[in-house]
DNA sequence: ACGAGATAGGAAACCGGTGTCAAAGTGTAT
DNA sequence: ATACACTTTGACACCGGTTTCCTATCTCGT
């Protein structure tokens, strides 16, 4: 009863198995090269004691720790929640932990900041969220500090070892067919914030399908926006205060949509009667808002446990996939535009 | 040259220094018995050789790791990265980090997954969010485990020490002051689910202040809600359905008073003229939404950052706050009753 | 100049695991 | 019975820090 109140060690365990260390150390590591006998009764002794082994020393000794990192300034928190359950769902069951650190891209020591904490805690990888995730240098950084990571982005920008991607140019294409379809002629569009990699596959998707369906996008009908509630409530504005208004727009995210809305109230606009708004990024607030919002959703949850995989399990089979389909989610935001168009 | 490819451990600073382990040892802790001549030349080779002690060599010596925990099974996402913002506010330039742990509530194993969690991982302490800071058996379990803790809830259910609290109460209270000083007599509330702590102080708030102020709450304006979107639609349903309405819907979170916005609507029931609607939590979503909601938000980043303290340096007078006051939000969901009542 | 007490710094053990390599055990063919 | 190959196990060093304990040096009062 010597050590009866500390939590035992393996030398507890080898001591009462009446074998050496490095015995139990290979029946913890299930080492293929051990006599049943052998095995069974250290595990008895294991159970029975509740040892369990100390992660720091393993980490010590193995050089590596088990620790995930993830890294965003993601703004939506929606979005980084979803994929930090997706990223538990990976390493459940396993000894891996997840470290968060939000990050401020506005800060120009980010870089700095960012090494530093990849340093100090030495990491077996780090997830990387958009749009931080679009950065290439802070990529370089990673593979100079032998940090594993994968980026998550909205089109493979990466090794795809090193990516997990939306298809997002497709899932606009499929929104804009779905306008059309419902007989949309004139479809104005609110582009996300310049210099995100997703707010231009966005609207580069758009303008493809537009042409495509050989619809002109005139100036009048473009809208630049911040991804933000606000800058949807503005956009939208100058949109609807055009004299020939759209009869459908496209918003580069929900909560644009959402502000996009938002100004139709204002102005007395009817959506979908008068105005059918679509979204992007299936978001919680796209189902509580009214009326409800058809949007496009992409499978965050499926992306982040192949993230995830990818630096834990590179061979699993799970971990293969880097492009991942969005879908269409059809609500009520949508109509046939009204008759006099 | 070495090891000029792999990191610099302790030894190599200690020999390129000319001095022992142990004085560098002391020069990293800030040792007060060292000549400055010796530390400045210690910390001279530091900085040369980028030196970074390994924190996992430090965990196993001092016999204690520097992550901090986050349970949670918290339904609200923006509620959850606030509070993992807060706590990065406190732990930032420290050597912890923060490791987060979603939780299923609902699941009969969730005291033992957690207990599993706990001895792998051997982490400095835990932050738990509510609804499961609620449940004692799981601060029994961090008592036991000798694994610091600090529980977020919506009243004082611990000693100081472990808790950090928002007067939910009061706050209700002064939501009804402020209904009935907008006219309203006839008020509803939307309840949350059994079970919940803050369910249980914000509807006997709500019950304290009526009384107060001598109005009844015949059970006919009393619904159950689970604190979901749905679920408020559902009530306010109800409520809205009965013969004799009410004014004004006290609702217990922020989803659900969008979804009594939403069961409004469906009913031709204008908010605020008809119907006023005031939340809790003041979510983003309530901003969001059409009306903007007037709701009771609460300080959750400092809340988390004072919890982080708590465990990190119980000292710091900034770690002795553990009731955090919310404020009222008013925004357009709140007006005079119609004239008719 | 000298001894006492304070101060600076080092040697070696330790934290709790893993890797290496050789020794012991086992079974089979000769 | 012996040699040989193969399996199973253990001794010991090591990972990179901290702690304990001890010695060498430095002040300082007398």
């Amino acid at each position: 009863m010597a050590s009866s109140n500390k939590t035992p060690t393996i030398n507890d365990v080898a001591r009462a198995a009446g074998v050496s260390k490095k015995t139990v150390s290979r029946v913890i590591n299930r080492s293929a090269l051990l006599k049943q006998d052998t095995r069974k009764k250290v595990e008895a002794v294991i159970a029975e004691l509740g040892y369990v082994p100390n992660p720091q020393a393993r980490a010590l000794a193995l050089r590596r720790n088990f620790l995930l990192g993830l890294l965003h300034d993601n703004p939506n928190a929606q979005t980084v929640l979803n994929f930090q359950e997706g990223v538990l769902d990976a390493i459940r069951d396993t000894e891996f932990a997840l470290v968060v650190r939000p990050v401020d891209r506005h800060s120009p020591k980010m870089l700095e900041d960012i090494r530093h904490f990849l340093e100090q805690q030495r990491l077996y990888g780090v997830l990387i969220l958009p749009p931080i995730s679009e950065n290439d240098e802070l990529a370089a950084l990673c593979r100079e500090m032998g940090c594993g990571y994968v980026r998550m982005g909205s089109a493979p920008l990466d090794d795809e070892e090193h990516i997990v991607a939306s298809n997002d140019r497709e899932m606009v294409e499929s929104a804009v067919d779905y306008l059309v379809e419902s007989g949309h002629r004139r479809i104005g569009i609110i582009k996300g914030p310049e210099g995100f990699r997703s707010a231009l596959e966005r609207s580069e998707g758009f303008m493809a399908a537009m042409r495509k369906h050989g619809l002109a996008v005139p100036a009048e009908l473009v809208a630049q926006g911040t991804y933000r509630f606000e800058s949807g409530l503005d956009a939208a504005g100058q949109l609807l205060d055009r004299e020939q208004r759209p009869t459908a727009i496209f918003c580069s995210n929900d909560e644009m949509a959402a502000g996009a809305l938002h100004a139709a109230r204002q102005r007395k606009v009817s959506v979908p009667a008068d105005l059918s708004i679509i979204g992007f990024d299936d978001s919680p607030i796209a189902a509580h808002i009214w009326p409800p919002l058809t949007t496009v959703g992409w499978p965050i949850r499926e992306m982040a446990k192949a993230a995830a995989l990818k630096l834990v399990a590179p061979a699993d089979e799970r971990a293969q996939d880097y492009i991942f389909p969005a879908r269409l989610v059809q609500r009520q935001s949508v109509a046939p535009p009204p008759d006099k168009f």
